[in-house]
Parts: C-alpha cells; structure tokens; sequence
DNA sequence: AATCTCTTTTGAATTGTTCTAAAGTGTTGA
DNA sequence: TCAACACTTTAGAACAATTCAAAAGAGATT
C-alpha cells in the first residue's frame, strides 16, 4: 500500500484562530500570526530564533520572550512537540505524530524519518514505580 | 547465557596515567584526577558542574574551563561519549560502548540500558552523501 | 637547566532561555 | 457599549551553561 502523506490543507486566518482557542489560549494576534507561520505548510522544525527572525520577516512584531511562551504553550497544548537533539538549543517540530529525525549535526539540520520506518523492540521496563513517556530516536548523520 | 557485565578493575594511578597519554594527551595533575574520578568505578554518567563538585569534594583543584576542556577532550579521543537527553546541559558516559538510556526528566538521571536489550531495525538509508553516524536511543520515563 | 609547546586558570564574554514588572488586550456581563 | 478582570505581551534584567582570551604554569626534550 502506498504511504498516505497527510498534505496540510492551508490553514485560514479563521481555522487558526479557531486551533489556538481549542488550545485553551485566547487567541491574540501574536498567537495566530506565530501558528500562522507553523502550521501554514508541510511539518516543519524551528528554533525559537528562528522563528523569531521569520515572524520579523513576515512583518509580524513578536518578542523573543513571547515567541518562548508560544512555543512551550503550543507545545504544552499538544501542538507542537520539542525535539531534543542538541545540548544548546532546543528544537519545536510541528509533526506530533509518531516518527523519528535524521539530524545534520553540520547544520544543524533535521529531516523527519517516518514514523513507520524504524523498528524499536523489546523497549525494556522502567524501573519501579517508573513509566514510559516516550521514546525517542536520533539519527546522526554527517558528510559520507 | 548470562550477560557477561565487565567489572572495571581499579585503575591505578599509573594505568590512568598512561590511559591519558595513549589518548595522546599530557598526563597532567588534572587529567590524570579526572579520569581517576570518571574511570575508577562503573559506568557513569556526569555533567561538567558535578565533575567539578565531585573533584572538589575529592580535594582536587581544578578550574570548571578545564573540566569542559577535558571532557571535550576525552570525548574526542574516543573516552567518553556526550550523551544528549536535555537542551540544555551535556552529559558524559563513560561508557563507549554500543548501548541506550533512560531519562528520568523529572530529576535528570540516566540509567544504562545493555545494547542488546533494545532492537532497532530498518534505519533509513540517509540523504545523499551522508553517511549514519551513529543512531541514538533515549527513552523518557517519569513517574507512574 | 633551558627551551619549547601544551595546559591551566581567571574572569570576561557568549548563547540560549527564563523571569519580572508594567503596559496592553481579549472576554464577559451589565 | 463599556467597565472590569484575567490573561498576555513586552523590554530588559537575570540566569545558566559553556566558551574564549590572555597570561601564568607545567610537561617534555635537549
């Protein structure tokens, strides 16, 4: 069977302000602008500063310190998830689904893996008292 | 069979000597006190600040610019591994092996996972001229 | 011991992120 | 519609982790 690629549909001004109010977040105009941004195309990967740059770009006035509230509360409402893949900057990606990264540590670029593709077995038990949140694979790459 | 777990034996004086100098580094006060404090016992993972504590504690001088140098150098020269959990601060194994970890979020501590515990198969073949450069495992668990 | 190179150190500088207090804005009910 | 309130945003200070730079110190080699 063939891969089902979810293609965004390109979210209205409407749609996103109606996804930051399901959020549980009054929907501000840094809020819409900045979800504007993230969920207009395909899954993307950010750093809050380049998030930051981009809304400037885009003709949008948002503080740095706001562009970090968004992303955590986004992040905290289920709407983004944050990626861990550098010990220095964190990473939010808009793709919640279950998948994995290729990470260019050059770059330090990420490249989604499918969440289909890899196979992890026998993910041992936590100790007591202990639960899974999640587990998280990397993929390192480099030039060949 | 039974997992064949290999008992560090107590590295002497000498011996972690001479492990800093066969990874090409001068066997100086404080890289032969580090690796005496990161080689003595099991596998252990360490923050640059609690390396520091712990020398400090063990009456050792040693400045925290030189801690992340030999760390970094370590690392480099194959002694350790940077095991990253947490934007935000970087951990070293001292275990170079193949191998994973839990994370416990809530307090930062890492726990080992044997290599062959975890099964990963069918990893991606990576984008043009990239070559895999290694494939990292973090399960998050919290409490039940 | 002289010399050269590599190391360590201190303290400043950077980077990424969070905090704080004050000003601003969405929402609600009269 | 507007007042009143709670939630937000903002600028800038504060922080935490890490790196940098210049000068002093210490192995190695002769």
């Amino acid at each position: 069977m063939s891969v089902t690629r979810k293609k965004p549909v390109k979210a209205s001004a409407e749609s996103t302000s109606a996804k930051v109010r399901a959020a549980g977040l009054r929907p501000t105009r840094q809020r819409i602008a900045l979800a504007g941004l993230l969920f207009r195309d395909e899954d993307r990967h950010v750093t809050a500063e380049a998030l930051h740059e981009e809304a400037a770009k885009a003709g949008v006035r948002v503080s740095l310190a706001t562009i970090y509230n968004t992303l955590h509360q986004f992040t905290q409402a289920g709407l983004l998830n944050e990626v861990v893949v550098d010990s220095g900057r964190a990473y939010f990606d808009t793709n919640i689904g279950d998948h994995q990264h290729f990470y260019v540590e050059e770059n330090g670029a990420l490249i989604d893996i499918p969440g289909e593709t890899i196979g992890i077995s026998n993910v041992p038990t936590p100790p007591k008292g202990m639960a899974v949140d999640r587990v998280d694979v990397v993929v390192r790459i480099k030039r060949a």
